[in-house]
RNA sequence: GUGGGUGUAGCUCAGUUGGUUAGAGCACCGGAUUGUGGUUCCGGGUGUCGAGGGUUCGAGUCCCUUCUCCCACC
């Protein structure tokens, strides 16, 4: 399932395998959530930019076009044409982030579809039951993700209850599986950490749910409006905790530069919307910063990109293209933008990996962590 | 030539009986975005109010001259 390769300090390279094959670790997987990639990308177009893990929304597909639909299409694997590993997220994090009025309870959480605002309810069997009628390869745990900051008690008593949450979870997946007519009987199940930005709640869930010995353990609840140093000092705080030999997720995390002191941290897996997102609203990537096409200095120049990107945007158009598109609003634009970045996410996963691998990730993270973040 | 109309930001225009630092939309310039509500959000005025003179405490606004463009008539 997962095996460390090599590490450098808590740094780890790793190989990940599940039904629809092997991930090569530290990965970034890309964010489809409505089992599309925004930008106008295929499954198709994500293979050719080196993707490797396809990510989807129990949330949103649930509510649109229903999981039951997808069920009957033969799977998200096939509806959306792909064919390789594919994890999905449980919900959480929308029902957080999106959807208004909920209310939150043992049983599980009502709240109002930000599509049509009609009352849904939402239970950790329910989330799994979805994501089973989906059938990814990698089903998330259905959490509360709570916005920071948060008040000690309520925090403390959240994690207990998404711990009690995540042992309904596993076992309505155990269910599922066996079931004869499962979609993809070998789906697993991660738990995911959290506890806010209190190491002691942090740690004694993290303690907590290592225990019930689940194929994978997730970070979340971090990037919500804490600071980048409380982000790397909770992870430096529940990486300890968490277990050497299973992949460890930081979820919804983040900038090139995130990722970065993420591997150092030990961390396995990162998924973001963030090159999809800034893409579409012309910010892109590049080895030396981040630029924006769309900032009048790009106008007359015919370079590419980045120089040092092998991306078939960079090796095809210009700077100055691209503001064009971007200017007259085509969505050619936001297309070759959003490639651009993935590829870029994914080729600095590669070259991470590589380091790993040559022992160099010191170097890379010196000579890479702070440079990627600047903007030029 | 005569009569009427018009002129305010790059564009289309608003601007009260004369009253604070002349506004809007679009365009343009810049920023934001972290388990994605798909053209989003936030910020920025970039101006010799056609020009000159006059009245007035004070003029985009009233008066005179002139210029531009438009319409009608000769």
């Amino acid at each position: 399932m997962f095996e460390v390769l090599t590490t450098q300090g808590r740094a780890r390279r790793g190989r990940f395998t599940c039904p629809h094959g092997t991930a090569e670790t530290p990965v970034f997987m890309n964010v489809g959530t409505q089992a599309a990639i925004k930008g106008g990308l295929s499954a198709r177009d994500l293979r050719e930019l080196g993707c490797q893990i396809e990510l989807s929304n129990t949330y949103h597909l649930h509510l649109r076009p229903g999981d039951g639909l997808v069920r009957e299409m033969g799977g998200l694997h096939k509806f959306m044409d792909w064919s390789g590993p594919m994890l999905t997220d449980s919900g959480g994090f929308q029902i957080f982030s999106l959807a208004k009025l909920r209310r939150i309870t043992e049983e599980g959480t009502a709240f109002n579809s930000h599509i049509d605002g009609r009352r849904i309810f939402m239970s950790p069997e329910d989330s799994i039951d979805i994501q089973s009628n989906l059938g990814s390869d990698i089903a998330m745990a259905f959490d509360e993700c709570i916005g920071l900051p948060a008040p000690y008690d309520y925090v403390k008593a959240s994690a207990e209850r998404t711990y009690r949450w995540l042992k309904r979870c596993k076992a309505e997946l155990e269910k599922r599986n066996a079931m004869q007519d499962a979609v993809n009987p070998g789906q697993v199940l991660f738990g995911i950490n959290q506890g806010a930005t209190y190491h002691d709640i942090r740690c004694d869930h993290m303690d907590a749910i290592a225990e019930l010995d689940l194929p994978g353990y997730a970070i979340g609840g971090l990037a919500v409006g804490e600071s980048t140093q409380e982000m790397y000092d909770t992870i430096d705080a529940v990486e300890e905790h968490m277990p050497k030999d299973k992949p460890r997720y930081l979820m919804g995390v983040g900038t090139p530069s995130n990722i970065i002191e993420g591997v150092y941290r030990g961390i396995d897996f990162f998924d973001c919307v963030m090159p999809a997102r800034n893409g579409r609203h012309g910010h892109l990537f590049t080895w030396d910063g981040v630029i924006n096409i769309k900032n009048e200095k790009h106008a007359h120049d015919a370079g590419p990109v980045d120089p040092a990107c092998g991306c078939p945007v960079c090796r095809t158009y210009s700077r100055s293209y691209l503001r064009h598109l971007f200017a007259s609003g085509e969505i050619l634009g936001l297309r070759l933008a959003v490639a651009h970045n993935l590829f870029f996410y994914n080729d600095l996963m590669a070259r991470i990996r590589k380091s790993l691998d040559q022992g160099t990730f010191e170097e890379f993270r010196g000579r890479y962590s702070q440079v990627l973040g600047r903007r030029i």
